[in-house]
DNA sequence: AATGCGGGGGA
DNA sequence: TCCCCAGCATT
């Protein structure tokens, strides 16, 4: 099979295989091979089900998000559950995953689909997309794997897959609405096949179509390759550098986060808590085990105020913490205290 | 269109 | 070290 030959070049990134019902057998029958056994995907995963393992996996790796989603399906298995956890066990159980304004916004996506929605997980892209959290491509997924909708799904994988296999080139930056309107002209027209399509392509570039050291000699679609045959050229854009994380705002979210799971009696490595405080001031400190509490305080020396002015104003509209004025707390400066830690209960 | 936002694991 | 990971919200 020629999937590669695009007849009908429209322009730019419109490519369209000639065999394009080839393209898709070949992903799906690849992908019935070497599915991975991840948790939600076992018969009878709720949708709401579906929906928290959307939110956990953005920009975070399936591996590290399974875990976290049994433990979290098990304590709240349906919406109304989440909706009224306290934040502080919401945040808790996220444990390490990254990005904890996630678990914040899930929760609150939870609250709006028992208020707004009789406690179901909405099947209509557009109104998921209203959501708290759910972006174009949490929308889609939803709506396809939970659901079974025909719809594009668009994340870093698909658009790797897709750009490489049949356009033959990487695109920088987002997905725009061309590259959108591209991946919908290579559905495949039933939407039982378009939803293994989406699940295969996207494992295809987790396991086999990487963004680095792709394993070419494993991939079934290596014969009608346009990236392989043009030779392998390099993405033309790199991403601005992240953030830097050792001594900022960042950094110290860390700690608080970690300060946080220790009032719950939950294990944090005291060498990651060490090395993620920078200032702060919060009573869970006398929680601390000796060690840790020297090293808080060797790390304290540090502190820069600017710095940590700005963190508080960032972590309070984040909901992490909430803030003590002066004349509230009786004390010099700010107070900051964990939201709804147990002794607030 | 550009930024900010965690944290872990692999090369 | 640097890069990447089933993105989203805000400006």
């Amino acid at each position: 099979m020629s999937v590669r030959r695009h007849t009908d070049s429209v322009r730019g990134t419109h490519r369209r295989p000639a065999d394009l019902e080839a393209l898709h057998t070949a992903v799906i029958d690849w992908f019935a091979q070497h599915e991975r056994p991840l948790p939600w995907r076992k018969p009878g995963t709720s949708a709401w089900g579906v929906l928290v393992s959307e939110v956990m996996s953005q920009q975070t790796p399936m591996s590290r998000v399974a875990p976290r989603w049994t433990e979290w399906m098990r304590k709240w298995p349906t919406p109304a559950d989440l909706a009224s956890a306290s934040t502080a066990d919401v945040l808790v159980a996220w444990d390490t995953l990254g990005y904890p304004r996630r678990a914040l916004r899930l929760q609150e996506c939870a609250q709006a689909i028992v208020t707004d929605h009789g406690g179901n997980v909405p099947h209509d892209e557009e109104v998921l997309l209203g959501l708290p959290g759910i972006g174009a491509y949490t929308a889609a997924a939803v709506a396809g794997f939970a659901f079974g909708a025909r719809t594009a799904i668009l994340d870093v994988n698909i658009r790797r897959v897709l750009a490489r296999a049949v356009d033959g080139h990487e695109h920088p930056g987002n997905a725009t609405k061309t590259e959108t309107a591209w991946a919908r002209e290579l559905l495949p027209e039933s939407p039982q096949r378009s939803v293994r399509w989406n699940a295969g392509t996207m494992e295809l570039g987790a396991l086999v179509c990487t963004s680095r050291n792709p394993r070419c000699d494993e991939c079934p679609l290596l014969a009608p390759c346009a990236w392989v045959d043009a030779g392998k050229p390099a993405s033309p854009e790199r991403k601005p550098k992240t953030q830097a994380w050792h001594g900022t705002d960042r950094q110290l979210r860390g700690a608080i986060m970690g300060l946080l799971r220790i009032s719950h009696g939950t294990p944090v490595r005291a060498d990651l808590l060490v090395a993620n405080t920078v200032d702060f001031d919060v009573d869970a400190a006398a929680l601390l085990p000796e060690k840790v509490q020297d090293g808080i305080a060797k790390v304290r020396r540090l502190a820069d105020g600017e710095r940590i002015s700005s963190l508080v104003d960032d972590l309070e509209a984040d909901g992490l913490l909430c803030r003590q004025t002066a004349e509230q707390s009786g004390e010099r400066g700010s107070v900051l205290t964990l939201p709804q830690s147990p002794s607030d209960q």
